[in-house]
DNA sequence: AAACTCGTTGCAAACGAATGCAAGTCTAAC
DNA sequence: GTTAGACTTGCATTCGTTTGCAACGAGTTT
C-alpha cells in the first residue's frame, strides 16, 4: 500500500566539490569563495587568483540550486507550449531559448499533450521556483489568478487574456487576414471558403473572424466555413469536403494556417486536378519554412517570430524585475507574402 | 568598473508560503508537513488531512529547489540540441519532454547556435545540478571526460562516442542508406550523385559513407559528392550545382536528409524541368512530415523517433539510478518508405 | 501489570551558497 | 604620526527542505 514510486534520494558516488572545499584548499573563508564567483563583489586580485586556482584544481562549480534558494531567483523561466503549437513553430522555441540564454536565463520546458494538463503543469512549474512563465497555451482566468497570487509574472504568446489580465505578445491575426482578403477581392475573387483551425484555438478564431469580417465589409457574406485541426491532412481533407458540397467550387480558400493551406494545394492539384493559382487561389498564415518551397510558394502572412520572441523575453524580464508593472500587450503586424498560390493583381497593396 | 550586469537578488513581494507556515497553521511540526508531501512517508490519516487543509488554505507548494538541495536529486535533466538538429526534429524535442515528464522529470533546455558553445552550455547544465543529460550535439572526448568526472550520466542521441565512451541511442544510418542504394540499383539506376550534410555532422558522414560503401559493393565507384548543410535551399542549390558539372545528369540523387531531398525535387521540377521520378530519382532520410506531402511523397528511411526517445529516456533514467552501469549503445533500424520520388522496381525488397 | 511491538511525531542537523555586519588592512591626506 | 576613508575579508545567519534519531502512545502478548 505504501509502494513508493518516487526514486529514493541517493548519495552521488562522486561528491561534488563545494565552496567550502575550495575555501579550505585556498586557505580562505567560504564567503570569499562565494564573492569571487559573484560578478561585481569585492575581492582582491590575489584572492581571486588563489580561489580560482583552487576551484579549478578540484573542479568546483557553483551550485545554482543552492544559490537560488537564498537569492530567491532561480534564473529559470518556464516555457509552456501545447504540442500542436510546437509543430508549427519549432522556430519559436529555439529562438526563445536562445534569447533567454543570452540574458543568462535558463528554460524549463513543458509540453502539453492535452490542454487539460495545464493545471498540473503550472503546479510543477511553480514548484521549481521559476522566475516567470511564457505560455503559448490557453490560460483560463482561474489559472491567471493562481499565477498572480503566486506572484509569478506571465507573458502570453499569441493568446490574449480577457480584460487585459495578463501581459501578452501577439501577432495581429485579424489585420493579417484583412490584408489577404482585400488582395483576393481586389483581384476578382468572389466565392470564398475558409478552413478554420481547431475549435478551442483562439488564434484560429481570430483568424477566421477577421477574414469573415473583412469579407463582409467588402460585401461578401455567403462564405463556407469548415473546420480543420491545423494539420496538413486536415487541409487536404478540407478541400475535398468543400468539393463535395453542392454548388460551385470556390475561387479562393483561406486556410487558418500554412500547413493546412499546403494540404489544400496538394489536394487541389493531385485529387481534384485543379490548378493553383489559375483556377483556385489558396492562402495561409504563419510563414513556416515549407511555405517557401518552390512547389507551393504560398501567399500568406508571416509572423515576425524573431521580433515577437524578443518582445516576449524583454517583457518577461522586465516584469520579473518589477512585478508591479502593468499588463502590457504588444501586438505585431505580420509581413504580407505575395507568393504564388493566389492569383493577385499586380498593383496589390502594401 | 564594478558594473554588475547580473540582476540583484530581489525580495519577492509576495512571500511564498513555506512548510513552517503550514505547520504553524495546522499546529504540527514542520517535519510532519514534509512527510505529508512525500509519497510513502509515515503519517496518520488525521495528520494528513489537517496538513493538507492548511496547505490548501495558504496555497503552499513544496519548493523543489530546496528539496533538490538536500536530496541531491533535482529531477531535472538537461537536453542539449544544436539549432540545426532541432529544425529537423521538432518532434524529437516534444516527445522527449513528454516522455520525461511522464516519469516525473523536468527538462532544462539548451540550444546551441554554434557547436563551439558546447562548453559553456555544459558548464551551465552542471551548475543547475541536472541529474543527467541528453545531447544531440557533438561531444568531444574532453567533454565526455568532464561529464564523467562530474558523475553526470549522458545519453547521446544519434551520435556515437569513440570507443563506446558513452551511452548512445542511434538510428542505423548506414543500413538505411544501404537499403536505399540497393533498391535504386536493382531498379536500374547507375549514375549517382550524393548531396551530403555539413562537414562536421557525424550523422551526415555516416549516411554518406554508408551510401558510398553500398554503391561500391554493387560495383559503382564513380559517384559525385557535393556538400550541403541540411537545408532545403542547399538541396535546391545542390542539384543545380550537379547540373552544372560536365557530363550527364545522374539517374539518382541521394540527399543526406529529407529537407535537402525536397529542395532537390523542387529544383529538378521547377528549374531543370526534369521529372521526378521519371527522369530523376531522389531519396532522402529522416521521414519528416513534409516528406509525406502529396507533392513529394519522398522515398526515404524514417527514423523511429518514438522508439528512440523512449529508449533514450529509459537509458538515462537507468543510468541515473545506477551510475555504474556500462555504456550501452542501442541502434535502431529505420523504416523504409517506398514513396514515389524514386523509380523503384515493383519487387523491391524489405 | 509489565514488556514488547509498531506506527507516528518532533527535534535538530544537514544541504551549499549569499550577505549584513564588524573587524581588519592599506593608502592617502592632514 | 595620526586619522579618515576605501577596500577586503571572515563570522555567523539564512534560505526551505529532508531525514536520522529518539520519544511517545496505543495495542498485543505473556
Amino acid at each position: 500500500m505504501t509502494g513508493d514510486n518516487k526514486l529514493p534520494a541517493r548519495k552521488r558516488d562522486t561528491k561534488r566539490a563545494t565552496s567550502y572545499d575550495v575555501a579550505r584548499l585556498a586557505g580562505v573563508s567560504q564567503s570569499a569563495v562565494s564573492r569571487v564567483f559573484k560578478t561585481g563583489a569585492s575581492a582582491s586580485i590575489k584572492m581571486r587568483e588563489r580561489v580560482l586556482a583552487a576551484a579549478n584544481e578540484i573542479g568546483y562549480r557553483p551550485n545554482a540550486i543552492a544559490r537560488g534558494l537564498i537569492t530567491k531567483r532561480s534564473n529559470m523561466v518556464g516555457v509552456v507550449i501545447s504540442r500542436m503549437t510546437n509543430l508549427y513553430y519549432p522556430e519559436l522555441l529555439v529562438q526563445l531559448t536562445q534569447s533567454f540564454s543570452d540574458r543568462g536565463i535558463r528554460v524549463l520546458l513543458f509540453t502539453l499533450e492535452h490542454e487539460s494538463e495545464i493545471n498540473v503543469v503550472l503546479e510543477q512549474t511553480l514548484q521549481y521556483q521559476v522566475d516567470g512563465i511564457v505560455t503559448a497555451a490557453i490560460l483560463g482566468p482561474a489559472q491567471l489568478d493562481m499565477l498572480n497570487a503566486a506572484g509569478i509574472p506571465v507573458v502570453l504568446y499569441n493568446r490574449q487574456a480577457e480584460h487585459g489580465r495578463a501581459a501578452a505578445v501577439c501577432c495581429d491575426q485579424e489585420a493579417g487576414e484583412a490584408w489577404l482578403v482585400s488582395r483576393l477581392i481586389e483581384s476578382g475573387h468572389r466565392r470564398f471558403a475558409i478552413i478554420s483551425g481547431p475549435q478551442d484555438s483562439t488564434v484560429s478564431m481570430e483568424r477566421t473572424s477577421g477574414a469573415l469580417r473583412r469579407l463582409s465589409e467588402l460585401g461578401i457574406d455567403d462564405v463556407t466555413v469548415i473546420s480543420g485541426d491545423y494539420s496538413y491532412e486536415s487541409g487536404h481533407r478540407g478541400l475535398l469536403e468543400i468539393h463535395d458540397l453542392p454548388g460551385a467550387l470556390p475561387d479562393a480558400v483561406i486556410a487558418a494556417n500554412d500547413a493546412m493551406a499546403i494540404g489544400c494545394i496538394d489536394a487541389a492539384r493531385e485529387a481534384l486536378g485543379a490548378k493553383v493559382p489559375e483556377t483556385l487561389s489558396v492562402v495561409g498564415f504563419d510563414g513556416i519554412g515549407a511555405a517557401e518551397y518552390a512547389a507551393y510558394q504560398l501567399t500568406t502572412v508571416r509572423q515576425p517570430v524573431a521580433r515577437m520572441t524578443h518582445a516576449t523575453v524583454d517583457m518577461l524580464l522586465q516584469r520579473i524585475e518589477n512585478p508591479e508593472i502593468g499588463h502590457e500587450q504588444r501586438i505585431f503586424q505580420g509581413t504580407p507574402v505575395r507568393g504564388r498560390s493566389a492569383r493577385l493583381a499586380e498593383n496589390g497593396g502594401a
